[in-house]
DNA sequence: ACCGATGATTGACCGCTGGTCGAAAAGGTG
DNA sequence: CACCTTTTCGACCAGCGGTCAATCATCGGT
């Protein structure tokens, strides 16, 4: 009918809509199920537990910007600087759009915890191949110096991923930004590359 | 009588132990209760909700390495870079306290986000000031050079804290020490000091 | 056109939870 | 002793996540 998507999604929908102003805590299966017009037992046809809604919500959101991350992993004509670059803008603006109803409305982040903590482990574990394939080929090019990708991309990963979400140590965006720019001081320096290579800011 | 310690403390012991094994979400109040040998109502008399417990034990556990890390700001006489590895080492021994039991026990970590986060955070938040200000004393001194401390501090202690946790990106023991050996590197060159100056490893 | 099978949908139901509350015990002071 | 405050308690409550037998929809076979 009119409903090209399946009711799996729907119930991904309704729980993302309800999570836009509430925290995990409060928003109930049933709640859920009311939302998106069905019967609570539907949504057990669907999946095992409420976690794994939350689960399946987070690797939706994150399937975008990870294909392209992928894509961006061939374009071995771009400069590598310049393709993280790319890379963490494609985070930033999908990390946007969940974050930004605990910037929005009053909620904060008080309780989100699970979902924060999903999120980011997606995020790094997921990227962090990719990221790290970026860094070996500007090894490779002699355009970076450092001794292990892999440890790099995960350290830059960890610390973009920490400061986007803002949960775990939240301060002002301009804290935010400081940390970053200091991030990219400290890579350009430790890779060997001229101040201002690195060009993050865009936001 | 034989209870020197209130019964306040007793509640959070019982929750640590009951920790060790077992994820937050199945523990229950009563369950917090009857391991004290307190009624459950007695609990709702020292703390206003069950994730005020939690809160209130990840205090408890880092007031110890905390208080170390701040005597140790004023030990001035130390090289910057030895009370950074003094605060690491002070860091990783009492995490190690709460999480030898997802180390040890088959429980993983599945689903104790809150009680990660929270140590997180509050790791992060608190240990940055020291570590800024020793970091400060370093630039001063003319043994570390770069632009902003506090970024510096926060960027070192997210790493730490993450890799450390283990939780968020889990990697084997030695993908940890990997990682945390090329923060070190990165540090080192980002700081124009020398490589061996920082020394972290001593696990 | 009818049937049976298979998959999808449902809400009443269950055990249990976090949290409340009035009563009662314990403890101190005169 | 009486009196008041601080502590302790467990029965109780609304609501939770999750289950399940019954129902409904769809459709290929005859």
């Amino acid at each position: 009918m009119q409903e090209q998507q399946t009711k799996y999604n729907l119930i991904l929908d309704s729980l993302q809509k309800l999570l836009e102003n509430r925290k995990l805590q409060t928003i109930s299966v049933s709640e859920i199920a009311q939302t998106a017009g069905i019967g609570k037992g539907s949504i057990y046809y669907y999946f095992p537990s409420k976690d794994a809604i939350l689960e399946a919500l987070v690797e939706r959101n994150y399937e975008k910007p990870l294909t392209t991350a992928k894509n961006l992993s061939a374009q071995t004509d771009i400069p590598p600087f310049t393709r993280m670059a790319m890379i963490f803008q494609a985070c930033r603006n999908s990390s946007a759009e969940y974050l930004k109803s605990d910037r929005e409305s009053g909620v904060g982040a008080p309780e989100k915890a699970l979902l924060h903590q999903k999120y980011m482990n997606h995020m790094i574990s997921e990227f962090k191949p990719v990221l790290a394939e970026i860094i070996q080929q500007g090894i490779d090019a002699g355009e970076i110096h450092f001794g292990n990708p892999e440890a790099l991309a995960e350290i830059v990963l960890i610390v973009l991923t920490v400061k986007m979400d803002n949960t775990i140590a939240p301060s002002s965006p301009e804290g935010v930004e400081k940390t970053i720019e200091s991030l990219v001081a400290l890579l350009e320096k430790g890779t060997d590359n001229p101040p201002g290579s690195l060009n993050f800011l865009l936001s």
